[in-house]
DNA sequence: GTTAGCACTCTAACCATCTGAGTGCTAATT
DNA sequence: AATTAGCACTCAGATGGTTAGAGTGCTAAC
């Protein structure tokens, strides 16, 4: 356990590289004004803290820098007594003016969160597998192509196209739309594979001409993976921190953004609350340089989608902390009232 | 005009200067098998192309790099002539193993592109507007709000979600849907509005009860501006290009690429054929160093969309340009094969 | 326990020097 | 008349030495 003043002093270290991206030395600690003490006493000071871990030198003769420990223990112990507070507002206006259109508001969400931090902000859209199927359409396009469109509950749209042999009749095709849309209706998305398969199925060889046929071609729209949507913001952002000023750093880190799937499964983790991951606590290689910092937003006891922010170990925790908490706790509540107010 | 001379030691410098990114000497062209004259002679040659503008010194005693205008001569005097094979089948295959979805072909062309060329693609998506409207759907999520399809002859599907007064029963949303369907069936996307309010308004004010107030809501789902679809590959490619290890370089390109109207527009220009655009020719200042290779795909007279490569003046442009010539005309066969097969 | 003082360390900036690749020019060669 | 060898010259970039300044750790005094 540290001390009051190794506290304090690691405190002010930590908000001053914070700042400035520049080594901290003794003096330039001793003239803060919450510092009355001198530059030797502070030197004894951080020579405790580095030896415990929390801090570190670039060289033997240089200031101090944080280590990931320093940070940790800054998140965990510091920051949560003192809440920044400013720029809220902005979050609760952004949630309540842009709510018309959920993707929208993702959007404009992630582009807002990385202008006001200058990170990369990087939000995993509402998971559309637990949503219900609403409504089912096929269009023909075509004597032997076609477009199933599935509405969901929340309003979100789904389409594939698919082809099928011509020997199907536009009567046949609307039958099975017809049988479709009776036994789906109120299924998730997760389950229409299982569900086709199990009830569908005999229900339309019964009333269908030649229906094996057909299946193979439909099968195809409704079975294929359903994409996460994710949401970037400030993707350049980056290149104005300093620590980022070397091409090499930031191609792996570019290449690693590039594919989807790895920046979808290092948020996709259930959570409460808000989750710091400082360098190399992040599992992926590419980001060991970076920090990052994740909350969720639900919709009653569900899980719906993460928020995250991206930046360099040396980040704003504070501020970041408290507009992703906000964020989350805005798009919580957004999502509640849109729900009921549209009858759920 | 140039010597034969000229011509040849011209491009033995551009092929060089392209493959190496490091200025040429005299001494190292006279080597070259192509070439058997002294380096003497050489620099009295570069000196007379240096004087005509086609090459230039990055200092007083370096060898030589090749000027814009010196590209631009290559490009349109050098290249024509030896057209590069091979990768073509790669193109063909491609685009033949993928056409399922177009967009979906798109994507994927991208990715190769730039995968072939260590550039960045950008494509602009089949343009919508000039497709016709296919079929209309309004489905109802909650009492005020509902989410309106639109399915165009290409099988492109558009979505819009949008909100209206509780007033407005099922009944006379069913009326309107039909309504619509009946008059807006071939029409294309872009005279939708226009049609809309010239035709349509007038016939509904006189079957639906109440109309102008739903007619607010619902103008909102049809007079959105439709984005054009875009698609970049390879966008950290560019990084891997010895001309941009600046950081500053990059940054201002890559907050370009963030705007994507301002990529459209770079693009959006009708033409025939492969349009080579070199540096300062470029009418956008965050790419003057760079060249950009267009080329378009068409459907019949009509052009469908863009192709493009950007990469660092010093491309590989012959390479480049019979790659975009190839994929264009595979683009433009594929698509006719698709719209006859589908019996348009 | 705190602080002043001092020797010590290391980086970063500056400068001088050197090397090598390349040039332009001139005079000799073909 | 065109080509080439030879040579003086230029400049970027690498190498190495010097210095200034910021910072440290330690010791001795307060």
């Amino acid at each position: 356990m540290l001390t009051e003043r190794q506290l304090l002093i690691l405190q002010v270290i930590i908000d001053d590289f914070i700042e400035s991206a520049h080594p901290v030395g003794s003096r330039a600690i001793s003239k803060k004004d919450e510092i009355s003490l001198s530059a030797a006493t502070i030197r004894n000071v951080m020579a405790d803290l580095e030896e415990l871990g929390f801090l570190e030198k670039t060289h033997s003769s240089s200031g101090r820098v944080p280590s990931e420990k320093g940070y940790r223990y800054y998140v965990d112990n510091v920051i949560g007594s003192t809440m920044a507070k400013g720029n809220l507002s902005i979050m609760r206006d952004l949630v309540r003016d842009e709510f018309i259109d959920f993707e929208k508001l993702v959007q404009k969400s992630a582009e807002v969160l990385s202008d006001l931090t200058n990170y990369t902000s990087i939000i995993l859209g509402p998971e559309i597998f637990e949503t219900k199927l609403k409504q089912l359409q096929i269009v023909p396009l075509t004597d032997h192509s076609a477009v199933a469109i599935l509405v969901t509950d929340s309003g979100h749209v789904e389409h594939r196209s698919f082809t099928f042999p011509a020997e199907i009749s536009p009567n046949d095709l609307e039958k099975i739309v017809n049988i479709l849309n009776d036994r789906l209706h109120g299924i998730s998305l997760a389950r229409l594979p299982e569900v086709i398969t199990k009830e569908v199925l005999s229900l339309m060889q019964m009333y269908v001409h030649d229906f094996e046929k057909s299946y193979q071609y439909l099968k195809s729209a409704f079975f294929q993976e359903q994409p996460v949507k994710l949401y970037i913001g400030g993707k350049t952002k980056l290149l104005t921190q300093p620590e980022f000023n070397d091409i090499n750093k930031i191609r792996a880190f570019y290449q690693m953004m590039e594919n989807e799937d790895q920046v979808v499964n290092l948020l996709k983790a259930p959570q409460h609350g808000i989750k710091v991951t400082i360098g190399n606590e992040n599992k992926i290689d590419e980001i060991k340089d970076f920090s990052l910092i994740t909350a969720s937003y639900q919709f009653g006891s569900e899980q719906m989608g993460t928020i995250a922010l991206l930046g360099p170990t040396r980040m704003e925790y504070r501020k970041v902390i408290t507009l992703l908490n906000a964020l989350s706790n805005e798009m919580t509540e957004a999502l509640y009232l849109w729900y009921k107010n549209n009858g759920y």
